[in-house]
DNA sequence: CGTACCGTTGAGCAGGCTCAACCGCTGTGG
DNA sequence: CCACAGCGGTTGAGCCTGCTCAACGGTACG
């Protein structure tokens, strides 16, 4: 087990340096103690991990891809509650149930833990326990703020707002050789769902976005900022 | 100190016998430990408890009353991302900082504890400390629940789902003396931040559920559902 | 008693949804 | 090797709903 791949990224509670910058929560012995209860998983993309409402026995932790959390509604309609990348969380049930589905986005590399193994060393190591209340509150606050983006109004800050999100949660899965390309591994649809519009707005409003020399489609997965500024202001635009 | 008045309310993270009723996580034990720390602050309604980017030095819990939970944007547009209710806590920080405003709704009771001494307790007890981490997990869950309330396309879809919630979260403050009548604590332009829709479409849209009998106002701060089955159809409805 | 604010209703407009067609790519089977 | 089906993405046409601006009544509070 390479213990250096299991991370916990979030901003901590107390004054740091860098400010709104993720950083690794976990220590080398914290990664040695969770990889003694951990299972590696590699999976394909399109692979889905868990259903919602079965038995929740594992944790799931995030060492390279991307996954989506979502919930299928009465109506049909599929919300994506979050994505989620690498150093992140999920499988933290309500009744001993899952309540969202996931699927994984992209090829990923998820570890598993068993969730009664995962209580007794948090239990065992109450600094570790900080660190995962501090990772699940950083969540909060993430859900929080894509409330905030699906509330607004016009669908460019919606986008705008979402690329940002992807500038900055994603990046430790960007191609490193082409610098400002921001990796999109999602489909149209996939972001559909997240910002709750159609996928046909989505399209609509990015070839607004290229037509306006704002950003820029090196192929379906990628995009390139060119115009920061303006992209910042449509985000900001209520 | 009246150490009752201290709770923390949210469903466990194990199966127990009540499906989707939020209990009480904390022991009498617990409850001492933590009034050990605690200063109570009575406040009028429309109080600021503080203010977004100021110095997070407490963690707060509501013994009573309705807090907001909300964030100016730069357009000048405000966002509710939570109301808070009686075992709700509050004030998590990142980089030593409050990331959003919270204001009464109501008269409220709210406990203060200063953070570096509950830090210090929760290490302490790891029992309490996974309390508090099924509690921000509680919270987690909520916020994503709201994230698909706003997410519904319709504006009938959103209020019905809307007073589902105040009808599960706010039934501890409820009036008993009029049974299922529902405390609607917050103004008609809370709802709208909350929901992200405008002030007129919350009222027009009540309005409407008024016409077709499927809910009553008694006065401005109550609602009593009349065809729940209606209503829980209209929540459905994508 | 006046003054705000909250809530409601109306008129007009714009933006996004729905339905539909079409293109390009991929994978599959003849 | 090619035909075809399926999916993801894009674009167009028309409709509908919620936003904006505006006016007005009621209530709470100084």
């Amino acid at each position: 087990m390479n213990a250096s791949a299991l991370s916990l990224r979030a901003i901590p509670f107390d004054a740091v340096s860098a400010v709104g910058v993720a950083t690794q929560l976990l220590t080398e012995r914290h990664r040695e103690n969770l990889a003694g209860l951990a299972t590696s998983m590699h999976m394909p993309r399109r692979t889905i991990v868990y259903r919602e409402e079965t038995l929740a026995r594992w944790i799931f932790m995030i060492a390279d891809g991307v996954v989506k959390s979502y919930r299928d509604l009465p109506s049909g309609k599929r919300c994506i509650v979050g994505f989620l990348f690498r150093g992140d969380v999920f499988g933290l049930a309500e009744n001993g149930q899952f309540v969202n589905s996931t699927q994984t986005v992209t090829r990923a590399t998820v570890y598993r833990i068993p969730v009664d193994a995962l209580k007794d060393l948090l239990r065992r190591d109450p600094d570790l326990q900080l660190r995962f209340l501090c990772k699940v509150t950083h969540q909060l606050r993430e859900a929080q703020r894509h409330t905030i983006g699906v509330s607004r109004r016009t669908t460019a800050g919606k986008i705008a707002l979402f690329l940002k999100m992807l500038e900055r949660d994603g990046h430790w899965h960007a191609d490193r050789s082409a610098p400002r390309s921001i990796a999109v591994p999602m489909t149209r649809a996939d972001i559909a769902d997240y910002l709750g519009i159609s996928a046909e707005a989505v399209s609509r409003c990015t070839s607004r976005l290229v037509r306006r020399g704002i950003v820029e489609f090196p192929d379906r997965y990628h995009v390139r900022i060119l115009n920061p500024a303006e992209l910042e202001r449509l985000a900001a635009a209520m």
